[in-house]
DNA sequence: CTTAATGCAAAGGCTTTGCAGCTAC
DNA sequence: GTAGCTGCAAAGCCTTTGCATTAAG
């Protein structure tokens, strides 16, 4: 396992450092999304030493080899999740955020053959190489929406 | 509708003043996306008066008052959509957009009632109030794609 | 008149980068 | 060994803000 993401970084000329390594460890029995200045801190309360710019390098690096994801915030610094070193060990899923305090919650949904279906026909229609996609809620949380005195 | 346009705005305890109906004009008569930095040139280019901060500032009050639409971009700044001055001309769409060059497409689906049921199953669900929401592809279009040597 | 808006320049927040020294392979 | 990585500090990019001046209602 450990073998096999080596190998993996390996392939794409990329090294498997003490700091991606620890990087990548930080969201394992993690279950949240977390900036690139959270993940710095989690390092630093275990005594590791890192910089927040490899903190920064390492997420790119990990995204792009599929074992992040990372969900774009209005307003808020980019948050990471998990995947899994396989590249696809999390179910697809969308996400609900408040746009209080940029937290994230996971939901799934059924819409996945009609979204397949919609991106294809857009591919086409605007000769687009799609990626990727989402949908997206957003709003406030229970506790923003007191502060900001929203009726829920 | 100019009268219109400026007793809404004193409702909200804003005041029309000059900018603020150039940089809402910008949008007239055209059907793109602009940054902040776009809507200056196009105004700086007919020779009127705006600074760079004024321009933000109002876009984020037309914004506010529901006659701009604001899209998010990831890493490129925010681009920003005509509505209407009576806040629903234009009809509800998505989005498609270009991850090399920050270039948005519009799109037309009929996800509505789904999204809608979604939507309140998820208020429910997190006691979240929710805002909007977004469906959204991203991706490279022809040109970007081209000059990635992604094969389309 | 009185409160709010503007312009300017300076600062802010997040992220990237240049470079000398250091590791993984 | 050597290509690639790290840490540090500096710079970059987009956006916001403080403050004196000006304009809207």
């Amino acid at each position: 396992m450990r073998k096999d993401l080596k190998m993996k970084m390996n392939l794409q000329g990329y090294k498997l450092t003490q700091q991606r390594k620890m990087v990548l460890d930080a969201f394992k029995n993690r279950t949240d999304h977390y900036t690139a200045w959270e993940i710095y801190e989690i390092l630093r309360k275990k005594r590791t030493n890192i910089s927040l710019a490899t903190v920064y390098r390492s997420l790119d690096i990990l995204t792009e080899m599929g074992f992040l994801n990372r969900v774009d915030i209005p307003e808020s610094p980019s948050r990471y999740e998990f995947v899994g070193e396989d590249g696809s060990a999390k179910g697809h899923h969308h996400h609900l955020i408040c746009l209080g305090c940029g937290k994230v919650i996971d939901f799934e949904s059924d819409l996945m053959p009609v979204i397949q279906k919609l991106q294809s026909e857009l591919e086409k229609k605007y000769n687009f190489v799609i990626t990727n996609h989402h949908i997206r809620f957003e709003g406030y949380c229970e506790d923003c929406a007191k502060k900001l005195k929203l009726k829920s």
